[in-house]
DNA sequence: GGTTTTCACGTTACG
DNA sequence: CGTGAAAACC
């Protein structure tokens, strides 16, 4: 037992060991990056398991991602081995499918309920909209259901949205809010703010249920506190409200959602609900470099809104950052995948020790294009989600239908998906008269089918229509049929075949088709898993789709790639060498955010969070101009930095480059100093002679053999602009960066 | 009803 | 610039 008590606690620092030790009663951990907030929480499960005695089915710790998740389960399987098969450990959005499937029935959640995706809910607004005759040209519904999602997450009803309505908006939102309900509750729908709200309330109202969770949770763990909103934490809160072991773990500074609704006075929420509660912090960074974390603390520091935390190190000072300026978003693709390139040549690294990350999806293309020219191996992460992709939402929608036919969703979206003659008048007269018998859609349809006799004389449709209708209706009936028949792989071949969608997509010429039958491919492979007769895999793998949506996520796998990720998502991972590109004011901080100073500090912490992600190498870079949206546009340096101590940084030009000729009001004098002395430096660097001219013939690592064509000055650096005998063409490249070898003496 | 053309729009993303 | 949805056309 000692031994284990030992191997347990012996690697931790005093704060780690504190937190770990505290077993009795509230805790809250604020932990800086870097300071092992992972480890804290896996090792005091451990702990309370081999040292406490508690049984791990009464532990359960929740993530922010699946993938944290997963990750967790794998350490806590390395700790515990067979018995960490007990815990509990997933997201929120998935503890409450178990809780709602096995006991939702107590505040009528039918057991049977369907998960809604956001697609699935812009789809109910704007029914919503129109039965409640609401213009969605003034009103957007992707702005409503923000307000009605934010609404939800705080837990009002739409009621509460009334009581503390403050004009014409609200009153909008609470009619298209009361009524989206409404159309929820018809297609057994929840979306992923009523798995949470309904979870409240069944907690709130149904007093067995609580207690049997209260019950059975002796402790609670939640990581990422800082990204919950209100009803998690509430949820948080009732579950733990018999033994009261809640312990929460959480980084304000890295608090990067609160555009989703993610609220940070939970952290101030916890201390008042829990006056009593033990205040652990962990500010010694295990990660970064010395100077890596220097920097990171300079730009966050400058946020007004913030608890100052000491974050310190032992690590080495480590190299300097590196800050550069590219003329257009392409150079500085072709810098990050030079310099990868150079770092694995010279230096070790692996392409996966390093990642590049940025503000927005569409930074990506630039920097794919840039590894394709390179022939770098790289992997995006993000962009358009699998699921999110058209063709599996087609064939997704098709199973819930089977599954349910009930579910108007999913009807509505493949009712014509192929084209059969079922536009979108007669669509919307099915649904309108099914609305007035007070029957979902699939109950309707039968009464039109033949055999059920003359149809009602309230049947809206012709001869046609009826027949285009009845048609699917048989359709829909006949792969129903094959549940019982075959398994979940040979389901989707035949439901490919039988809708004609396979056909479908071959005939339509789209450019496409090829890409998404491969997506549909993999659909396919992923329902591998599910063995047995469809009617009994089906429902199963629908509920993996509709919560394990990170399927095209990090995986570990030894092969070697340059990852592209936003920072949005690189959030809870390290990499040894970091490239941020687009360290521009309208980039990062965002254009949508300049004129809101909260925007602007969330901003901040965003660049925070992807500095502190790099353990030992960083590079922050920016375009001089960018295509943004078609236009070019010319933006000055990122604000953020004007932050960074000039003695962190290693980049000719500083002034430049950072400051973009700007001269900071806010320089401290020793940053002043500093930038005098490179200053004086650039000046030195400007005399000296120009490397090449001209007619010289040079070698390029990666573009070839070449003919320089000129030779100019930039502040403390030189643009040369070569061109190359291959592919490459004309390019402009910085001195600096591309490391040019002089072939043989210019021709005469 | 289906197809083509035009138009508007554009952040980040957890399930 | 690229995409997806609405409008116009067949």
């Amino acid at each position: 037992m000692a031994e284990a008590r030992d191997a347990l606690l012996d690697g931790l620092n005093p704060a780690q060991r504190e937190a770990v030790e505290h077993v009795d009663g509230p805790l809250l951990i604020v932990a800086g990056p870097g300071s092992g907030k992972t480890r804290v929480i896996t090792h005091r499960i451990a702990y309370l398991v081999t040292h406490v005695g508690i049984g791990p089915g009464r532990i359960a710790a929740v993530t922010f991602t699946n993938r944290a998740a997963r990750e967790m389960r794998s350490r806590l399987q390395r700790l515990l081995g067979d018995r960490a098969r007990h815990l509990v450990a997933g997201t929120f959005h998935g503890l409450c499918v178990i809780i709602l499937r096995r006991d939702g029935e107590a505040i009528g959640v039918p057991p049977d309920f369907v998960i809604m995706d956001d697609e699935d809910q812009i789809s109910l607004i704007k029914r919503s909209m129109e039965i409640v005759e609401i213009d969605p040209k003034r009103f957007p519904p992707r702005a409503i259901l923000s307000a009605i999602s934010s609404a939800k997450s705080q837990l009002l009803g739409p009621e509460g949205v009334e009581a503390r309505a403050t004009g014409y908006y609200d009153e909008v939102v609470q009619r298209i809010y009361a009524q989206y309900q409404v159309l929820l509750a018809r297609t057994h729908g929840l979306d992923f703010d009523d798995l949470l709200a309904k979870t409240v309330s069944l907690m709130q109202q149904a007093p067995t249920v609580r207690e049997k969770y209260q019950e059975r949770f002796i402790h609670l763990m939640v990581d990422e506190f800082q990204d919950t909103n209100v009803a998690q934490y509430t949820i948080a809160r009732e579950l733990s409200g018999k033994y009261r072991n809640l312990a929460v773990v959480g980084d304000p500074d890295q608090s990067i959602y609160a555009w989703r609704n993610a609220d940070i006075r939970n952290i101030l929420s916890f201390q008042r609900d829990y006056p009593g509660a033990k205040v652990v912090n962990l500010s010694e960074n295990y990660r970064s470099t010395e100077t890596i974390l220097a920097a990171a603390q300079a730009v966050i520091s400058t946020n007004r809104q913030r608890l100052e935390l000491d974050l310190f190190t032992h690590n080495d000072r480590g190299k300097p950052i590196v800050i550069a300026e590219a003329f257009t978003e392409d150079e500085e693709a072709e810098m990050v995948v030079e310099e990868v390139q150079r770092l694995a040549r010279e230096d070790g690294y692996s392409l996966r020790d390093c990642v590049v990350t940025y503000r927005v999806n569409a930074q990506s293309r630039a920097l794919e294009e840039a590894c394709l020219r390179y022939g770098m191996p790289y992997k995006l992460i993000g962009g358009v989600r699998f699921y999110q992709r058209r063709e599996v939402k087609d064939l997704i929608a098709y199973m819930r239908l089977l599954q349910d036919p009930y579910d108007d969703v999913s009807l509505t979206r493949v009712i014509n998906v192929p084209a059969r003659g079922l536009g979108k008048r007669t669509v919307d007269d099915l649904i309108a008269w099914a609305g007035s018998l007070g029957l979902p859609a699939y109950s309707a349809l039968q009464l039109l089918a033949p055999e059920q006799g003359q149809e009602p004389s309230s049947s809206p449709f012709d001869a046609r229509q009826r027949r285009g209708l009845v048609g699917f209706l048989g359709l829909v009936n006949g792969l129903r049929e094959q549940l019982a028949e075959v398994d979940l792989t040979a389901l989707i071949d035949v439901v490919m075949e039988r809708t004609g969608y396979r056909a479908a997509l071959l005939e339509s010429g789209d450019v496409d088709a090829e890409d998404r039958l491969d997506n549909l491919r993999e659909l396919r492979g992923m329902t591998a898993d599910f063995d047995g007769p469809a009617a009994e895999s089906l429902a199963p793998f629908l509920e993996s789709a509709a919560l394990v949506s990170d399927q095209d996520a990090l995986t570990e796998d030894d092969q070697q790639y340059l990852t592209l990720i936003t920072l949005h998502q690189i959030k809870g991972l390290e990499f040894p060498v970091v490239f941020m590109t687009g360290f521009e004011e309208g980039v990062l901080p965002h254009v949508r955010s300049l004129d809101d100073p909260e925007q602007l500090e969330e901003e901040r912490r965003i660049a925070y969070v992807g500095m502190t992600r790099a353990e030992q190498r960083l590079y922050l870079l920016r375009s001089f101009r960018r295509r943004l949206a078609g236009a070019p546009q010319a933006n000055p340096p990122s604000r953020f930095l004007l932050d960074i101590p000039y003695e962190l940084v290693d980049t000719p030009a500083r002034e430049r480059v950072i400051a973009g000729g700007r001269s900071p009001a806010r320089l401290s004098a020793l940053d002043r100093e500093a930038a005098a002395a490179v200053a004086a430096g650039d000046r030195a660097a400007d005399l000296e002679p120009p490397p090449f001219k001209a007619g010289d013939k040079i070698t390029h690592a990666s573009f070839g053999k070449g003919i320089v064509v000129s030779c100019t000055a930039k502040p403390g650096d030189y643009e040369i602009t070569v061109a190359f005998a291959g592919d490459a063409g004309v390019k402009r490249l910085l001195h600096s960066f591309a490391k040019l070898e002089m072939a043989g003496q210019p021709t005469a």
